[in-house]
DNA sequence: GCTGTAGAACTTTTT
DNA sequence: GTTCTACAGC
């Protein structure tokens, strides 16, 4: 069944009635559903109303479970739509399911609650902004929003950035709200974290006088609405008897503490529901961002799992990509356990080679691609993956070079972009004039004599008023207060005319009367800018189409406020529920409904769009691994496997750190169908300068029979270093990796065998420092792993540095 | 108020 | 080596 069917039977509404019935046309449907599952899977699928927790490796058909399970569940257990939440980490994600579920049934898709962790908390707080204490058009900052206006609360309270870097800050915030910790929850230990804690406070205050809310703050406010509002909570308890939740390896706190209030206590007279978490432990690659993968265990204790099911058949690639996969990640320690298999036979040995140089190491892959492309390979079925995003522009050059289209992830979205920002930035002013930031972003672009000095003006008199920047304009004397008054004159007017015309009319509007869109075309390099300026008409239009057909995909923008299931038996529960109760007007959402500039903007937030430029074209793909988890292609290189790189300097200093470079490493491996290359180069230009690196200590960890050196195979990490046995030993690694950088570095690129241990170092030795720059040895301390050095640097003064972490070359 | 130049950063990233 | 940010000068 087709999409235009979906819509069909959306639109008239009527298998939300009869689908069940037997005269049903489609109740045959689910006797194919469970065809072609394996037994593991067909578990999962049919397990019972319990908490379940399913370890799927990587290529075992994760997404198929989850929405085989929901159409299951529907179809044969009779569940209603409205009773089914499923939360993903990426608008991806989410629309596949969607996408995928509604292939599979033909069921309106719309009652049920399926989205991004951020997307559902959004639509909660609409449905709930009286409760959350929000304006109703709540606007959504994004990661550059947020630091703008933490850079603003700096100016307005004289905040040294120097001392708290904005950045750090914002960091520090965001950590704070993923803990679900507010100011007066964050331990304070010094002068340095009262500040901080200060500041956060600020902030906080900021964004609500303004009202706005941070991503971080979409999940905290839901989370504590439902924790502090019991009646709230045991409406979704009751609502939602199946919550299925994908990645749940990348789970934070935070997100795991929501879920949890969704699972009544015992004695909540609340029936029981279950939470079906899918989720793989090996490929938990965002600890940096505060995933926990040790929500897994708590869940399977907490919650007492009863039921785990490990998906372990992989469908993806042949046994030597998988081997070396199993074989790497058998080096981590801290695993749940797990071993794919597959039965498509061995497959092409994984192609190991070594080059002289980064740009040796690019002209080999374009070579290799050369000849897969010439043997018959779709050039978007070629990958090549890299640790960080410094390394592509060599491979991107060559490739270029060599007339090979190629096409990059990452980089700017289309809503980040700044024309796009600024557009938004008026839209969002027509939408809420207090919107501060969106008001300093664009009240002098295009320019129109408003500047700095006339803005300090204004947001002088915006604080001693205590008041929002538009209404102290009138505050600002002379011809920079008329400067203002007709810029606030102007988004009235756009304001005022907005009422009565489509979104698509609104943007052009803005377009051109903002002034954007001529500024732009006078600009030198503008017609990028213009093009995309019209891609957000373009963008606007569809919107509301899309609002028209009623067709919810992931983003939320439809704000279906009926919290109330649809479903009889349940929503009568849930009124009486309400009605009973003398709190009941905060049980139930407060359903009026979001003007659709208002969705727009909250689309634009949530969902930052395609950041690929040439999509649809056959080209290869460069990306990060990071970027890389969650796709496949028949042919993957993975590039500059060297130490220092992959696994990344900046994670050697912790345990964790190596074994998440090793699960990075692994989903790389696990990305390929049926072509794996590996390639490392002996020396690469970082940072402006040359860097003389050893092969990934990862080769020494990948069985020898499913290899096939390329180049011959030398010493590498583990040959150098005694005792070494794929296994992180502590520290020495690290101060032995020290030892060859420097040895290698002195000239030759040859690998060094380790000859003594220890740093090395002399008193009054000259050293280099990457953060802090030269400087001399005063003093030693300690030995082995707990060995520290003073150091005087020319320009950072003295520090004292533990060897085992501090990265120093001598200088001679 | 705009433009050019010096200085600092620089792993990975979704919402 | 590149790229973004911040401040000084026109």
């Amino acid at each position: 069944m087709g999409h235009s069917g979906f819509y069909n039977s959306a639109m008239s509404s009527i298998f939300d009635d009869d689908f069940f019935a037997p005269t049903d046309p489609m109740a045959n449907v689910g006797d194919t559903l469970l065809h072609g599952l394996n037994d593991e899977q067909m578990r999962a699928v049919t397990l019972p109303d319990e908490h379940a927790l399913i370890l799927a490796g990587a290529g075992s058909g994760k997404t198929r479970v989850l929405t085989t399970r929901i159409a299951w569940l529907l179809q044969q257990q009779r569940v209603s739509p409205g009773g089914i939440m499923a939360v993903t980490f990426t608008n991806k994600a989410a629309k596949e399911m969607t996408a995928r579920l509604s292939a599979m049934l033909p069921i309106n898709v719309r009652g049920m609650w399926i989205g991004t962790f951020h997307g559902l908390c959004n639509r909660f707080l609409r449905a709930h902004y009286k409760v959350a204490n929000l304006p109703q058009g709540f606007q959504i900052l994004d990661t550059q929003d947020q630091l703008s206006a933490i850079k603003r609360l700096y100016k307005q309270f004289n905040i040294n950035d120097d001392q708290f870097p904005a950045k750090q800050m914002q960091w520090f915030i965001g950590g704070c709200k993923e803990e679900g910790q507010r100011p007066g929850d964050v331990p304070v230990r010094d002068a340095e974290s009262r500040k901080k804690v200060d500041i956060y406070q600020l902030y906080e205050e900021q964004c609500q006088r303004e009202g706005v809310v941070d991503f971080g703050e979409l999940m905290l406010r839901s989370y504590e609405i439902l924790r502090d509002h019991p009646l709230v909570r045991q409406h979704y308890q009751r609502r939602f008897r199946h919550i299925l939740v994908d990645e749940f390896q990348d789970t934070n706190r935070l997100q795991y503490l929501w879920l949890k209030q969704f699972v009544p206590e015992v004695g909540d007279a609340v029936p029981r529901n279950a939470i079906f978490a899918v989720g793989d432990d090996d490929q938990s690659i965002y600890a940096f961002r505060g995933a926990r993968v040790g929500n897994m265990n708590d869940f399977v204790t907490e919650l007492k799992v009863q039921h785990q099911i490990k998906l372990e058949q992989n469908y993806r690639s042949y046994s030597n990509i998988l081997d070396s996969a199993n074989a790497l990640i058998s080096h981590n320690t801290r695993r749940l356990g797990k071993n794919l298999r597959t039965d498509q036979g061995s497959g092409e040995p994984v192609r190991v080679v070594e080059l002289p140089g980064d740009l040796a190491e690019a002209q080999w892959i374009v070579d290799e691609i050369k000849q897969l492309v010439r043997d018959g390979s779709a050039r978007k079925e070629i990958a090549i993956l890299y640790r960080s995003n410094a390394q592509s522009r060599v491979i991107e050059s060559t490739l270029f070079n060599h007339a090979i289209p190629y096409r990059v992830y990452g980089g700017l979205r289309f809503f980040e972009r700044a024309e796009i920002k600024h557009a938004l930035a008026y839209l969002r002013l027509l939408d809420n004039p207090r919107d501060d930031t969106s008001f300093l972003r664009v009240v002098n672009f295009p320019p129109r004599g408003i500047g700095a000095r006339t803005l300090e003006q204004l947001q002088d008199a915006a604080r001693s008023g205590n008041t929002a920047l538009v209404d102290a304009v009138q505050q600002v004397p002379g011809k920079a207060g008329a400067n203002l008054a007709s810029f606030v004159a102007k988004i009235d007017a756009m304001r005022e005319q907005a009422d009565q015309i489509t979104l698509k009319e609104i943007v052009e509007l803005v377009l051109d009367n903002s002034g954007l869109l001529e500024h732009y075309r006078n600009e030198r390099d503008g017609a990028d800018r213009v093009e995309n300026l019209q891609e957000l008409v373009n963008a606007a239009e569809s919107f509301v189409s899309l609002e028209g057909f009623g067709k919810e995909s992931a983003g939320m923008h439809q704000l279906d406020t009926s919290a109330a299931p649809a479903w009889p038996g349940e929503s009568d529960a849930a009124a009486q529920d309400a009605a009973n109760s003398a709190s009941a007007a905060e049980v139930l959402p407060d359903g009026e409904t979001l003007s659709p500039l208002a969705a727009f903007l909250t689309h634009a937030a949530l969902e930052a769009g395609d950041n690929q430029a040439q999509a649809g074209q056959d080209a290869v793909q460069l990306m990060t691994v990071h970027a890389a988890k969650g796709l496949e292609f028949n042919n993957v290189f993975i590039s500059g496997l060297e130490e220092g790189l992959f696994p990344h300097e900046n994670s050697l200093n912790d345990y964790d750190g190596l074994e998440e470079e090793r699960r990075l490493m692994y989903v790389a491996i696990t990305r390929a169908r049926q072509r794996l290359y590996l390639s490392h180069a002996q020396t690469r230009l970082l940072h402006g300068q040359t860097r003389y690196n050893i092969r990934s200590r990862f080769f020494d960890e990948l069985p020898e029979e499913c290899l096939k050196w390329i180049t011959p195979k030398r010493a590498g990490f583990a040959d150098a270093m005694p005792g070494y046995e794929g296994r992180w030993g502590g520290n020495q690694g690290d101060s032995w990796n020290r030892d060859v950088r420097q040895a290698v570095g002195q000239g030759s690129a040859e690998v060094v065998r380790k000859s003594e241990p220890g740093h090395g170092l002399k008193k009054g030795m000259r050293v280099f420092h990457t953060k802090f720059g030269e400087g001399t040895v005063q003093m030693l301390e300690g030995s082995g792993a707990d060995a520290k050095a003073q150091i005087n640097f020319s320009r950072h003064g003295v520090k004292w540095l533990a060897l085992s972490v501090a990265k120093l070359t001598p200088i001679d």
